[in-house]
DNA sequence: CAGTATCCATTTCGATACTG
DNA sequence: CAGTATCGAAATGGATACTG
């Protein structure tokens, strides 16, 4: 656990476990359905290994977080405890949202922005069938710019190798238009009409996009009157 | 700020501010009305004065703090969006105080006891004139034994030496156990009927006591069912 | 899959003293 | 009152490689 602050104030004692960095983070991904080790580093892609098991073994003798081992395969869940801090991180997030616009060129990780999306596809309003989506990012160049999503009825994969089905649509923007979108930041249409976005392929499928690709869950708090952006300029 | 986690989610960018240490727990002080840099100092006296006045300049330029001078008076508040981390504060205290009881030997500050008791006196409730409070720690030698609470129509004042006036009732117990009542993990009156507290004084001063004294904010939070301490046994 | 092990550059921060 | 200056010990944590 972090270091103490010598206060016996809850909020001070709260804090010195939940500010150690990543610590709120992992109770995200565990919020969003990330069980796994490996799974948990895909939604912490910055963070290492030895960190991440660190931190999971602090949440565990904290009694935040509850470890099972069934043979081999080991699950993280959320305790009692820990899914008290659910509505914690979800204000948190609506703050971000609210009083953190700017994002620096580090915080636009394609890999990130594609794993969020396929974890909010939509399956029941997915047509039948498999369904593949192909993201181009215009400003990324190599594997990074290209990503297909392959829905299939028992799940999403993400590719950054063309995995060799047809493609129903193809979404081209830069990569951070297309993280404004996912952020709610922007609106589709307004995007689209902007010329900053676009989608081309099945009609069907156009139109459709936005019932069954999901936004981040963040994406509907409402802005401070100030501080919203108009479809072209993006300032 | 923090050092960046290179994500767009909108919970790991308010992170990159909010989990630096000691970050709110100065929204908790500018919450509970200090507004001065030494008074934010008494509120926090484990942090050296340069790292407040950083931790100040990183609030202020996030926009969540701020800095106002009126002559050679310099005073800081929340702004819009530093208001609202209030609920998010307040949620984290009562996650505290639910998941994180066990307090260490280092978190039994007494003098931050007197100050959070000496901000939330109610003055309206108290008697008129000048009433003294003794504070008897039984487990501290020195100054940090005895504390006086001195309240006057215009303010409370914290001693750690004797002030002269007439005491009107003194408080005798352990540190860790008046720190228990102040934190609502015990009752007054369990406490005073295991004899682990002693009143000793003025009647209706006794009588009184915790209609003015008032406990910490957190105090009525409700616990988990398992974990009410009871009157006699406090592990 | 689920982690450990190691290494060291970097950061952090607590203590103390001092200033306009 | 409202800070700045300085310093060194300690911890943090990122990178990388490796293991059962």
């Amino acid at each position: 656990m972090g270091a103490t602050y010598g206060q016996f104030c809850p909020v001070a004692k709260a804090m010195e476990l939940l500010d150690e960095r990543w610590t709120l983070l992992i109770v995200r991904e565990l919020m969003a359905g990330s069980h796994h080790f490996n799974a948990l580093r895909r939604g912490l892609p910055r963070m290492s290994p030895a960190l991440l098991s660190k931190r999971l073994h602090t949440l565990v003798r904290a009694g935040v977080v509850e470890r099972h081992s069934e043979g081999n395969r080991v699950t993280y869940h959320l305790s009692p405890s820990g899914r008290e801090l659910e509505p914690i991180v979800a204000a948190l997030g609506q703050w971000g949202t609210r009083w953190i616009g700017e994002l620096g060129d580090v915080d636009l990780d394609p890999h990130l922005l594609m794993w969020d999306i396929h974890r909010w596809i939509d399956m029941e309003a997915v047509p039948d069938g498999r369904t593949v989506l192909l993201f181009r990012f215009t400003d990324m160049t190599g594997p990074a710019g290209s990503w297909w999503l392959v829905i299939n009825t028992d799940g999403v994969d993400v590719c950054d190798f063309d995995p060799g089905h047809e493609v129903r649509m193809t979404i081209t923007s830069e990569l951070r238009t297309m993280i404004e979108i996912w952020r709610g930041d922007r609106a589709w249409a307004d995007t689209v009409r902007a010329g900053l976005l676009v989608l081309r392929g099945d009609t069907q499928a156009v139109r459709a996009v936005p019932t069954w690709l999901k936004l981040s869950p963040f994406a509907s708090t409402p802005r401070p009157v100030a501080a919203v952006l108009t479809g072209t300029s993006a300032s």
